[in-house]
DNA sequence: AATGAATGAGGGTTCATTCAT
DNA sequence: TATGAATGAACCCTCATTCAT
């Protein structure tokens, strides 16, 4: 049985990997090692698929907001009106609390994430431009939506057990 | 000449001078020894005054915690009814947009963040639950407009030159 | 009141100190810090009193042994011939048991011991060559009597407790 | 040219430098940049095959011991009787002696040596245990001897010169 | 394509010693 | 004589990256 497997799963297996130690142990205990090792593969092998470790975190983004606008996406397209926008919103939450921890990770300052949540708020903005009757200021309202839409989830996942309750009733 | 100073005084200093380099390089280029460096003190003396570079972390942000919700006070306390709110959320934005960076940074996953915001949502709760006539749901609303200021904030501080432009015609 | 002492007496209790840290602490929780701290004063004060760290210990060393021959020889001179030997010996044993871990300290090999021990030898070899009848060798006896009696005590004190009832019926 | 070595012969090649320097230098000069430059590998080689630096130390010990104790079983095995015994000791000494200083390193108090010693006295016990005619008490017969056999060594290999020569005529 | 031993720069922390008060 | 803040060399250890196989 050959060791060897297509670049683009063995990327993906390691991608994979990567993505669970994030989630699991948070963004300090994050090493190639690691990586490398969930993969089942040689630390050499890393670098025949990244150029180094930040290469790995921006395609780790890159996967997570693909998947992310995506489900989005999909979500929105069975609606119409401003229905859509609520389906939109309603996804992006629960796929937010699916891995706030990634996401906190792979979006955090420490790594150059500055151009990349605009994405979201693109693709928010271009729904809000399609609508009839029209929103006045798609951006600005995209912006507001989506810093509600996050803050809240954030909000959510480190609240305390009560106060989550409160929020509940 | 002496050299040495009033504890508080040196302490703060290091403060300072940490927050320097953390708001100009980032997190990653945080080392203890650009710290001293930037406070012109020896590396020992770093630790007469923190007891490790995450007792620094954790002093910066409380120091930043501290600042900010004064700041936020004062400005609310000059009004009353719904203006307070907004004085303390302009405020808000103003302060968040002295210094993003060193917030990223103070409030980033890796350092343990959690309960940490809480207590600037805490506040908002308590101006809104003294509002008159009440708001509805104090702390839900409090969430909400948290996260829109710190977003909004966000996205503005980060958006490419022509985006901010559009924003503020 | 005064906080000056007579040198004497600072030193002193600089060496009481010290012997107390070794010996509670082992040798590789000797710090300077520790001394001056059990000793209440500060941290400069011990420089007045010792030229540096090796200082102290030798300082250790030669209390211990002019404290363990003093003792010796006490026990030794109420008795005549062999008997005296025996109790030298008997007093020996009683002494470094008292405090193992201070002579492991004091005379283990990273702090240039090496002529140290030899007093207790030549304070033996003395005692054996007045003895009447003569011994043969007074050296070599002495040698092979320290030996072990040093050996013994050693074993005895860290033996397991098991071992110590065995010998000890 | 390959750099790569196999695993035991790196291992050992970096206990024999660290032998080395310990003899040499005593344990104060006992680092691992020392070390890995001994051996001719880079700092982190040395982390490959030693979780840390007490656990170098533990191995050292573990190999002088292992071939201290071969060494005079293979000894004592070419004789029969007391003088099985005899031989036993005479490598003992003669083999203490080839490093003495290694050996005060290896078994000084700073790191815990306690159980260890007692192997060598094990061995002996069991040598005198097999021994025809018996004799009395095996294990205090082993510990007087090895103790003897310690000291004379340690004494001989510290003696000023003309000692010395007096001890050897 | 895959390996994994080897590298070595770099960081956090300790602590003996100094020195201005 | 006494203080204790300040110093800075030294050390252990980590881990991203390389490279010969």
């Amino acid at each position: 049985m050959p060791r060897t497997k297509p670049a683009e799963q063995r990327r993906s297996e390691l991608l994979d990997a990567a993505e669970e130690i994030v989630v699991r142990q948070g963004v300090d205990a994050f090493t190639i090692d690691d990586v490398t090792g969930g993969a089942g593969v040689a630390k050499g092998t890393f670098y025949l698929h990244f150029a180094n470790k930040d290469n790995l975190i921006g395609a780790l983004r890159d996967r997570w907001l693909k998947r992310f606008i995506e489900t989005q996406q999909e979500a929105a397209q069975k609606f119409t009106g401003i229905a859509s926008v609520e389906a939109w919103l309603r996804v992006g939450v629960s796929e937010y609390m699916r891995d706030v921890s990634l996401h906190d990770v792979l979006f955090h300052p420490a790594t150059n994430y500055r151009a990349v949540p605009n994405v979201v708020v693109e693709a928010l903005t271009d729904l809000l431009t399609d609508l009839r009757p029209p929103v006045a200021d798609p951006l600005a309202t995209a912006v507001v939506l989506y810093s509600t839409m996050h803050g809240v989830t954030d909000h959510i996942t480190h609240a305390p057990d009560d106060e989550w309750r409160m929020l509940n009733p």
